[in-house]
RNA sequence: GAAAUAAGUCGUCUUAUCGCUUCGUUCCGGCGAAGAGGAAAGUCCGAACAGCACAGAGCAUCAUGCUACCUAACGGGUAGGGGGAAAGGUUAAAAAACCUUUUUCACAGAAAGUGCCGCAGAAAAUUAUACCGCCAUUAUAUGAUGGUAAGGGUGAAAAGGCGGGGUAAGAGCCCACCGGGUUAAUAGUGAUAUUAAUGAUUGGUAAACCUCAUGAGCUGAAAAACCAAAUAUACCUGCUAUUAAGAAUUGCUCGUUCAAUGCAGGAGGGUAGGUUGCUCAAAAUAUCGGGUAACCGAUAUUGUAGAUAAAUGAUAAGAAUUUCGUUUAACGGAAUACAGAAUUCGGCUUACAGACUUAUUUCUUCU
RNA sequence: GCCUUCGUAGCUCAGUGGUAGAGCACUUCCUUGGUAAGGAAGAGGUCGGCAGUCCGAUUCUGCUCGAAGGCU
């Protein structure tokens, strides 16, 4: 219960690493789907972070209005936030959430989908 | 009491747990305070603010367009004038006229000029070129020549309308009334209205070009300033100390300025973080006063988001409103709109479940 | 945040005030032993939507919906 915090620090801001892990030809970014979300992640080494680097895209072609972007986005967040703790996450460096669905969804779909892939990533790190 | 229309106001609430952003405080563990809208939207107008440019002038371009007022300003608003439409009333044989109410109008100029007006029709615009008709003459029984725009027909539109005189038949050819034009007087701040005189009186279209009047320098906070880091006045080519040519002067021209730490191009290198701008402002609320109103003035109180790939959220419980079912006052289910700040204001436009207030009209019930 | 352009037949596009067109595709017939090609005929449009100007709007004006692109 101490890791539900979710600040600044946990944000991926640097356009370097963003572009980086979009880049299709790079052999290290790995890209797992969980409808209806899709995570693309990479599993170097970090030094000096105690926590991954996490981004959230939910794209306008899908869903025009903003208020629902807005609230998908604080879903997507909260997920994370409440789920990350009870994993270890210590191979994971970087992380792009996006929202592949094209209607407003609840928050315990969001929530599943979230649970699902972080289990998969914590026990691919203890093998 | 119900419904419709118009105008205006509001537009879910409370508690708990875990979180986010900013600010304050701190014994650095925490603690406290604040945290989306009426449209934050569309980006359609107008400003503030900032940078660049600026001796100045002209042209082009764009916008606006009845009048007065409000406003920082506006293409916004208020009031008025005029035109159109509908309903009712009065006069009247009818056409129509007048009055009232409601509603609506991008409402300067067509007598400065140019263009366009398909098809139909004789003719679509410098007193018109005659299809049918009417009249005259002539030959003859239907043609020819001439006159005629009153009637028919065509069309969205036919050279003001209507009645009388007049005439071979007709025609503002002449006259009365009406409509419109011009001039004058009166009323009004003005648009305009009323009255009088005057002359036969020139189709529509400017959301076609255009004319007139008024206004606009250009670019937008990703503007701009500072700090840190990095550094380059590196190098190559071209242009020039005189004329020419060129460059700048932010659409063009004149004019003005420019001589190397300059201008243009090439090739290449670095940074892409932070702070300010940033939220106190043409501010909001209440009361009083002025004004038909938009709005203005005075006094008091309040101090009201400030993020930066971008905070305002998630879960649980309860309440409120609407609706459906069981069934008659409880239970159960479902729903609670439109929509998310990005420099800030004033408008306009568009979206919007539901609730409330006021006014008008209609219907019903009671007195 | 700011700016620009485009919506016309199933598809790709013309048309810029006066009866909405072309190519490909589609349907029927001819031709062939049969198919393709070729020939003849035909069908298919609220010109994205709602208002306004005009006698008349795909075209002009305003609002609106959707799509694409650009500035950085």
């Amino acid at each position: 219960m101490k890791q539900q915090t979710f600040k600044k620090e946990e944000r991926l801001r640097s356009l370097k690493v963003i572009e980086q892990l979009f880049d299709r030809n790079n052999a290290a970014n790995l890209s797992v789907g969980v409808y209806p979300l899709r995570f693309i992640y990479q599993k170097n080494e970090r030094s000096g972070k105690k926590m991954p680097e996490i981004l959230i895209s939910v794209s306008k072609r899908n869903l025009k209005k903003a208020v629902i972007r807005n609230l998908i986005k604080r879903r997507i967040r909260e997920s994370y936030r409440l789920n990350k703790g009870k994993y270890d996450l210590k191979s994971l460096s970087y992380l792009a959430v996006l929202f592949i669905a094209k209607e407003n969804l609840s928050f315990e779909l969001i929530q599943k989908s979230m649970d699902k892939f972080l289990n998969r990533i914590s026990k691919g790190n203890s093998v």
